[in-house]
DNA sequence: TCACTCGAACGTCAGGTCCG
DNA sequence: CGGACCTGACGTTCGAGTGA
């Protein structure tokens, strides 16, 4: 339980808020501005930290908790409220029933519900779609690669430096000519077959794959966050359990006392 | 020192989803 | 419907740790 979410996937050095932390105790004077309008929050996060980590668990119809680096703030969540974040690319997990991931949009004075329509990645744990359990249900077949490998048919080459080499075993051996239009990429899947891709094909090609590149690494980053997110999430939950049990021990003990006076 | 294991990060592919 | 984007799966690479 190191780091807090890392709002615009920037991390900021400044010490990690304690997921533990006083949740009972009043907003500093660097609080989140909380406006409650109707059915409408706003949370403004304090300008000094413009890089604050943020995690929030939110549970409708209760006290929630808005945790941040430099502080925690309670709020009261009307049934179907809507989260006004002026911060962008902000997290915010909630509890209704199951839970729900929020991302805000990049502009500002986004509009989020808290009822899930704006669920924006897997976390959703609470759509049970048939389309998404049958999409779980999906296993991957075997690579090109592995299929190729297996029949004992295709031989991997030694790629030149330089060369791509794709899972079906596709390899750029040669460019001939340096013009516009010109030029001509020799594929080959084998050393009996050869064709021929015109250069504009293998430039978006690797335009897409530098694309992909670059989107796999950013996908891995925000998997990364959410699953700090959900282990600061569960460190906070046992923190309000405990509160809880001790909350209700000494209610009981309270009443006992009480009731033999 | 070397071989080995393990985990993290990465690149790529394939399939799903979203949006104009 | 097609293209862009997202993400799970797979294979590879690399560095750290460990035991012989």
């Amino acid at each position: 339980m190191d780091g807090m979410v890392e709002e615009n996937g920037t991390s900021t050095g400044a010490g990690p808020a304690d997921p533990l932390g006083s949740a009972s105790s009043s907003a500093p004077a660097s609080a989140p501005h909380v406006v409650a309008v109707t059915s409408i929050v706003q949370l403004t996060l304090p300008t000094q930290a413009p890089s604050a980590q943020v995690q929030s668990v939110i549970q409708p119809n209760q006290q929630s908790v808005i945790q941040t680096a430099s502080n925690i703030q309670s709020v009261q969540l009307p049934k179907g409220n809507v989260i006004l974040v002026s911060k962008p690319s902000s997290v915010i997990h909630t509890t209704q029933g199951t839970l729900q991931t929020l991302q805000i949009k990049p502009e500002p004075n986004s509009l989020v519900s808290t009822q899930g329509q704006s669920c924006s990645d897997d976390s959703c744990s609470g759509d049970e779609s048939p389309k998404r359990k049958y999409r779980e249900m999906l296993t991957r077949r075997p690579s090109y690669r592995k299929i190729l490998n297996d029949l004992g048919g295709a031989e991997i080459a030694v790629i030149p430096a330089g060369a791509l080499q794709t899972e079906s075993g596709l390899h750029t051996l040669a460019v001939s000519g340096g013009g516009a239009g010109g030029a001509i990429v020799q594929y080959s899947t084998n050393q009996d077959e050869h064709f021929y891709v015109p250069e504009d094909q293998t430039r978006k090609r690797e335009l897409r794959l530098l694309k992909n590149r670059e989107a796999a690494r950013e996908c891995r980053r925000k998997k990364k966050e959410y699953i700090k997110c959900l282990e600061n999430r569960v460190a906070v939950l046992e923190n309000q359990n405990k509160a809880l049990i001790e909350e209700l021990k000494s209610l009981k003990e309270l009443y006992c006392q009480q009731k033999t006076e």
